[in-house]
DNA sequence: GCGACAG
DNA sequence: ATCTTGTCGC
């Protein structure tokens, strides 16, 4: 199913098509190098369903920056805890269509299959366009943990019924853990060591605290050229 | 019925 | 997610 077709789904199907796609991930071992890395993220007014998606891309392991991506499209598709694949993919795969070479590893910002279906928007959005992903969410969802240790790296696993879908990672001290979750094409292990590879002095790593930077930049930039292209200052 | 609930 | 200044703590 096309993305753009997203919007016209009822919450009962949509939770339907994550039962039918949930049969194709894929979590292994990535065995191809991985030269780029790439960033991907959101940002939104209040009451508006305007979502601005953009794509940062580094060189890897050196975090350079290579470039960006971005692009500003409609919605109707309400959030709801579980479905946000339905609400945000739409757009970030426009703005995945844009960039001109494709990374060799997206992390997008929420989670992969730390999910109650394994279908969070980051492995959703690599089954759609078959690019490994990992998820990398700024709080839980989904899975029972015990909290990692208050020093830099820490990590406690997230479990489902016994089964392994995710990890609690400290990746600053004095501050909340990230939960890091394999999207797809990539394994659990991996997953996290790539992540610890991205931190650099800040909580968020790299790749999607560079895309949330640039994508709240376009939202205020398009909300200014609006009002200018208004004349509400004659 | 009650609590949880990515962005 | 976004609205927003100061403020507590390392």
């Amino acid at each position: 199913m096309d993305p753009s077709g997203y919007e016209h789904l009822s919450p009962a199907e949509a939770i339907a098509y994550q039962e039918e796609l949930r049969h194709k991930i894929q979590i292994q071992e990535l065995t191809t190098p991985i030269k780029t890395i790439a960033g991907a993220d959101i940002s939104f007014d209040k009451d508006s369903d305007i979502l601005y998606a953009g794509i940062v891309v580094f060189k890897y392991p050196e975090m350079t920056l290579i470039g960006t991506s971005t692009a500003i499209s409609h919605t109707s598709f309400p959030y709801i805890s579980g479905l946000l694949a339905f609400r945000e993919v739409p757009a970030l795969f426009n703005a995945w269509n844009n960039l001109y070479t494709k990374p060799d590893l997206l992390v997008l910002d929420g989670q992969g299959i730390a999910h109650e279906r394994r279908m969070g928007i980051a492995t959703h959005f690599g089954l759609l366009t078959n690019v490994p992903t990992i998820g990398s969410a700024k709080s839980r969802l989904y899975g029972k943990f015990e909290e990692p240790a208050d020093k830099a790296f820490a990590q406690s696993p997230m479990y489902d019924k016994g089964e392994l879908i995710g990890v609690a990672l400290r990746s600053k001290e004095h501050c909340n853990p990230i939960y890091i979750s394999p999207g797809h094409n990539i394994s659990m292990q991996q997953s996290v060591d790539v992540i610890k590879n991205c931190i650099r002095g800040y909580r968020i790593p790299e790749p999607t605290r560079q895309a949330h930077y640039l994508v709240n930049k376009i939202r205020i930039e398009n909300g200014e050229s609006k009002t200018k292209q208004l004349g509400l200052f004659d």
